[in-house]
DNA sequence: CGGCTACTAAGC
DNA sequence: GCTTAGTAGCCG
């Protein structure tokens, strides 16, 4: 009995997705659509009934035939990530991912990924490589590549420049990447993470005192460079406790930001982010009463400068090709007076010999054939 | 980790 | 001749 009543309720829930145009144009014919509109008419209260029904005029039927705009908004879905693309900017409105341990472990690697216009995005609408290039600005993820170490196809689709924004470079490299950093320890402390990160084209004040919004765009389809990118972080401990789930939002400038700023300065209300975005962010959660904050719950503390830099560079140690290379990395390291630790060390040696004895075999092929 | 550029070889 | 793909090397 409770199974039937059950199923009913999934039945209602399904429908009035349907009518509600959630599956339309994407799944379906144009016939389908037209009844799931005439449906959704019907679905909602008419007041007036009769009189109502007459006054709709028969064109109005006839402009649902031809179609409204569309804005292409539509939740795309790829292997790790969701977005809504944003036709008129060429970036998204917003990409959400899910993050937890095992997403952050395996061999995927960001060498073997190239970026590239997103196939399923109509052409006209569509930012390029050659936007990018020589504009000033990199091309900045917003569902990270190191998000998905797990999977080479999830990674590879970071790439598309659906998810990418023109971003200031030390910002990409230096505290962006410090707070996808930040992301990703927390699944250390929480068993599933989802975050929605995105652009912002804020206005300023002039010095008239007036308010506007200005950005610049670049290449031949005027990518928009935003002034801003947001970061939202929904974090539940566990998946079996019933403990309230974490949440913090962060608005951060498209600049550089050195080590002499933290975190929390960045932290702002999910209500006033979402009056700047236009987004509601996770709209079935009770963000309110719900919700504990990121920051009180959490460190909201970013890796500083010292462990970053032993952090980069253990990963240049381990890109190297040459002993040249590797001994260079280490060298800089020591001038900016900073101790290669432990591990850094241990990989340091490891990497030594590898190119050693590599070196010793190429030389001896060349040995033999001379 | 986050990026860019230069060079080579292959292909139309 | 020009674009594409893969690689090596660089920087923060």
């Amino acid at each position: 009995k409770r199974e039937k009543a059950m199923a009913g309720r999934l039945r209602a829930a399904f429908q009035a997705r349907f009518v509600g145009g959630f599956v339309c144009g994407a799944a379906l014919g144009t016939a389908s659509c037209l009844a799931a509109l005439q449906l959704s008419r019907k679905a909602n209260p008419e007041p007036e009934g009769k009189e109502r029904e007459q006054e709709k005029p028969a064109y109005s039927s006839i402009l649902e035939q031809y179609g409204f705009p569309d804005s292409g908004a539509e939740v795309r879905y790829y292997s790790n990530h969701m977005l809504s693309y944003d036709q008129a900017k060429r970036v998204p409105r917003w990409v959400m991912e899910h993050l937890s341990k095992d997403k952050i472990l395996g061999a995927a690697n960001r060498k073997h990924c190239k970026f590239k216009p997103d196939p399923s995005i109509p052409v006209l609408f569509t930012a390029t490589n050659r936007d990018y290039l020589g504009s000033g600005w990199s091309r900045g993820h917003m569902s990270p590549a190191g998000d998905n170490k797990f999977s080479m196809q999830a990674m590879a689709e970071t790439f598309y420049l659906s998810n990418i924004v023109p971003q200031n470079y030390e910002n990409n490299a230096g505290f962006w990447n410090r707070l996808e950093m930040y992301c990703r320890e927390l699944t250390t402390r929480f068993e599933d993470i989802w975050v929605a990160t995105g652009p912002l084209t804020l206005p300023r004040e002039g010095t008239d005192g007036k308010k506007r919004v200005s950005y610049q765009v670049i290449g031949n389809d005027d990518v928009a460079v935003p002034t801003h990118l947001y970061k939202v972080i929904l974090a539940k401990k566990s998946r079996t406790s019933s403990e309230p789930l974490t949440l913090g939002a962060f608005v951060v400038p498209n600049e550089p930001i050195g080590f002499d700023h933290q975190l929390p300065e960045f932290q702002v209300k999910i209500q006033d982010l979402e009056k700047m975005s236009g987004l509601v962010f996770f709209p079935r959660v009770d963000k309110v009463d719900q919700c504990q904050n990121l920051c009180e719950i959490d460190t909201c503390k970013l890796i500083g400068y010292e462990a970053f830099t032993l952090y980069i560079s253990g990963r240049k140690v381990q890109s190297a090709k040459t002993l040249n290379r590797l001994e260079k990395v280490m060298s800089e390291l020591k001038e900016l007076g900073i101790e290669p630790d432990e591990y850094l060390f241990q990989l340091y040696q490891e990497k030594k010999q590898e190119l050693a004895s590599k070196t010793e075999e190429s030389n001896a092929r060349n040995a033999k054939s001379g």
